[in-house]
DNA sequence: TTGCATTAGCGAATTCTTTCGCTAGAATGG
DNA sequence: CCATTCTAGCGAAAGAATTCGCTAATGCAA
């Protein structure tokens, strides 16, 4: 019986997409070289992902020159948003504010963060009256 | 080459886990009748499931009695808490701050939730000074 | 007790993800 | 142009998560 079906990246994908959306776009050596750092792995693995992503249409490639370009095919924002809202329906069962809640209370946020988000909390109750 | 070997509940433990902590404890019976609600499967596979996470640790059994029951080994608490902390690390690169401000932009809070983030926000504010 | 229904467990198969060896083609420096 | 190095791709295999058929054990009701 299949399974999935959704094109959420997996775990080793989302380490492509993240230095593809640092760097912009960069080639298979560049992110190999990115991901090395962190994960030991092998050229041809990453060459094997990339080729994994464009068939999921995770990551576009320009092959009109060499070496080939990738660039990710979703922007961080919209990624991020998604598996967010995945996990928000999986473990809060939708629930914005026992997500909110825990992540503040989880770890400690700078002063900077906790100011912005207070500002966004007053904006979002000024607009809801 | 071996990958993982943290215990993060997959998808599918994750949903049973649910159902054990709406129910504090269940029989295989009870919780394939609760997933199956949203996700259609045999019940074969939940009492399997059952024993794969019994593996894991992350369910207990009493066999004492017949049929046994289970319980979640961890509470949600802290198994959503130890979930969000990954997704905070893999997604938002640890920041708390871009995390809560997504979350918070992506989907409607209700009054009462704003409410309760903005006193904590206000208290850890307190507290940092 | 016997027969029937339900529960428990095992092992194997399927699907999905990640890995890499090996080869062919392309680029590069001498 | 040749040798060497780098890039790209394929196919197979390993690892991980999920599925289920089949059987044994248990419980229950007549």
């Amino acid at each position: 019986m299949p399974r999935h079906s959704s094109t959420q990246p997996t775990e080793v994908e989302l380490e492509i997409l993240r230095t593809l959306w640092d760097h912009g776009q960069a080639t298979a050596r560049q992110i190999h070289d990115a991901i090395s750092v962190d994960r030991e792995t092998n050229y041809s693995t990453t060459v094997k992902m990339l080729a994994v992503m464009y068939e999921k249409s995770l990551v576009k490639r320009d092959d009109s020159i060499r070496p080939i370009l990738f660039r990710a095919a979703a922007s961080q924002k919209k990624t991020q948003t998604k598996l967010l809202k995945g996990v928000m329906q999986k473990v809060y069962d939708g629930s914005v504010g026992s997500l909110v809640m825990q992540a503040l209370s989880s770890k400690k946020a700078t002063k900077e963060e906790l100011a912005e988000i207070r500002e966004l909390i007053e904006k979002l109750e000024e607009g809801q009256k």
